[in-house]
DNA sequence: ACTGTCGGGACGCCCCGTTCAT
DNA sequence: ATGAACGGGGCGTCCCGACAGT
């Protein structure tokens, strides 16, 4: 098993250097060679592992995949927030979630499938938003598909702008001015009040996951997620 | 001169080939083989009109800037999504605009300044919000810069997606989404209500303009621009 | 005729702009772009006069055929001296002898035929030699053709390397030297005695030359050619 | 490791199809195209081994550099002449010794080092004659450093002849020529008449070379160096 | 099972000599 | 004599196999 573990680990590293480069340089700019040398892993392994650069990339899609589960909150809309911040901060810090949603906004990655992404993405806040809706915490006037459509259009473009001006170093700041800019249209006044956009509330979240207080109401989350 | 009338034409003929290219492809993917095939030119034709592939991108970068000027409104705050919706119908209908758009988000784009373009965008929506602000029309906590970017930002985003999932079919509906999100936390409740953000107005406005009324109100827009 | 006059000078201007490019660069790296800037010249005044690149080059090549006759002296050797020490001065200072030259050893000229040049070259020589053995002023075991062979190749060697250190600037120094070196063993020693290999003499026949004596013994050169 | 053995073959069979190739067109009207036909190899291949053009150059550059030793003589002054005699030799012989000399003489190795191929040459020839001085073989007056340049630009230019008329056929012979006509004026009478300058001298040495008594005195040779 | 070396070839961009209408 | 267009290659990049070791 030794051996799987090495596997594993040059795996991921690969997958780590891939990421990298294209984040910096876009699906097709982005070279083997340079990937191979930043692995400092030669083709060999690589072709051992992924088949194709296309496939390589998948990997890099399919690998920030395990969202991490948040605490639940008292509010869905409140949960959306938190989803939307905690992603803004992993972009940030994480290289495989920012080359995974750069990957999704190429225009150049021939081949690769990138509606599936967004459709996961927007399902994920439909299924939110209906939530949120079904508990009267929306205005009744809201679409739920289009508003989800829109929050994650608006998101990846307000992050896109992010990234060419500062190299996303503002991103939470942005996001929680879309945020801001958005919900008093959204959400009924008396929830509005209560909800927390504040830029360092990801950094709170992600800050209490690795107290591993996580296990507990991670049950708790998904066993409540049907209600 | 007839000698230049054509080589007028063929330059045109060479952008928009490029600029559909650029659009479907992205900068990278874009080869300027198929730029070539799809204008029906030579490479020597390319190439005299434009020294590199980096040169044709920033032609079809410039050519669309001439932003048609349009009708003044009553309010700053309408003028802005006139321009907002107007620009959604040329990207829909106006290959160089879509390509001009696209390359400004397209990472790969090695080499070309993206931006100035965004500052250009950026800073006229700041312009027209400061008017509005001056005027009345905005909420008193409105950060006027903070807005145009976020305003910037989510266009972009709204765009991109709209793109992928519809080949920008809907960008106007989705366009005026987005406007219907955001004003209510921008604009004070009294210019809300007056507030025309309809999918066609586009469509309205642009017919205007062709029916030649433009010069009055070209002239008289400048004139009045500075009350 | 005034006509004719423009087009003379446009041809003259041509190729000696095409002369400092071919010296600069080499035959195939030259190009006829670089030529056209340097002689401010459109492409259509270059090819009504050359009606391509190696026809170019052939101009160049023949320019410089009409060397300047140079004053007899009271031996044959003495003269195939001057011819060497002169030739060498004019690389120095004339851009056409130059590129002639340079041409002519040009391994990447191709389609140029180089030999030509050098047996012109070279028979020059042995003539000179000849008449010099026929006056005794050879040693008697000199093989005319052969020696003038050598001459010339090793006068091109010599020049070469004095352009790869310091782009001839001490071309008539190294050249006098192999003069001094070859001499003693072509001519008899009463006559080597006499013989003026010094450095500047090239300097001083060609300051005579345009001190207009020229036409005089100009004649009497050619007249005498035949003794 | 027996993988390793075909890319040393491979490398060497570019090596020499761009030798080959070099030498008949020179550097610049070399095409890379050529060289993979003539080698029979892939642009894959080739770039393996050569990242470029230039590097392939220096390749052929620097493969020739282990100039076989010579048995020691008598005088300083045969030695020279045997190295000048044996490199005539090679020249004709050794495609990739004919391609070295050619690129060092070729105007268009552009970015290729020339001038260090040269300074070895002339140092190596300026040490003998050094030594050959200090041992009493040269004339008074002989300037070491000035002689040393001049039979090197002698004899490349020699060589250069020689390949323009007969493809290097008569090298051997013209080689003797330049040094029975230098030597003169180079050596005191009394070594003179005991150089050996035949035109088969050359052919003698290597075969002694490959009879294997080599070794023998290339240890002697290096030890009596210091003498 | 995994890694490294060597090689294969399709393109990509662009340079450049040349022609054609005017 | 000119501006515009033509098109053949040139060099180099890059994704990827084919195997041989381990």
């Amino acid at each position: 098993v030794a051996r799987q573990d090495r596997a594993v680990r040059t795996r991921r590293t690969i997958l780590e250097a891939a990421a990298a480069v294209f984040d910096e340089r876009g699906y097709n700019s982005a070279t083997i060679g340079e990937i191979l040398t930043r692995a400092q892993v030669t083709k060999g392994a690589l072709y051992f592992h992924f088949s194709s650069k296309e496939e390589l990339a998948m990997g890099v899609f399919e690998e920030q995949l395990p969202d991490s589960p948040l605490p639940p909150q008292d509010t869905r809309i409140q949960e959306l927030i938190d989803s939307g911040l905690v992603l803004a901060r992993r972009l940030r810090t994480e290289a495989l979630v920012r080359a995974s949603v750069g990957l999704a906004l190429d225009q150049g990655a021939t081949g690769l499938d990138r509606i599936p992404a967004f459709r996961m993405w927007i399902d994920q806040n439909a299924r939110t938003l209906a939530a949120a809706k079904s508990r009267g915490e929306l205005l009744p006037l809201v679409d739920v598909d289009e508003t989800a459509e829109l929050v994650v259009g608006a998101y990846s473009g307000v992050q896109l702008l992010s990234q060419l001006r500062c190299q996303r170093q503002d991103l939470e700041h942005r996001v929680a001015v879309l945020y801001n800019h958005l919900l008093p249209s959204i959400v009924v006044p008396a929830v509005l009040a209560r909800l927390d956009v504040s830029t360092n509330r990801a950094e709170r979240l992600l800050g209490l996951l690795e107290e591993e207080l996580v296990p507990a109401w991670a049950e708790a989350g998904t066993a409540q997620k049907g209600d």
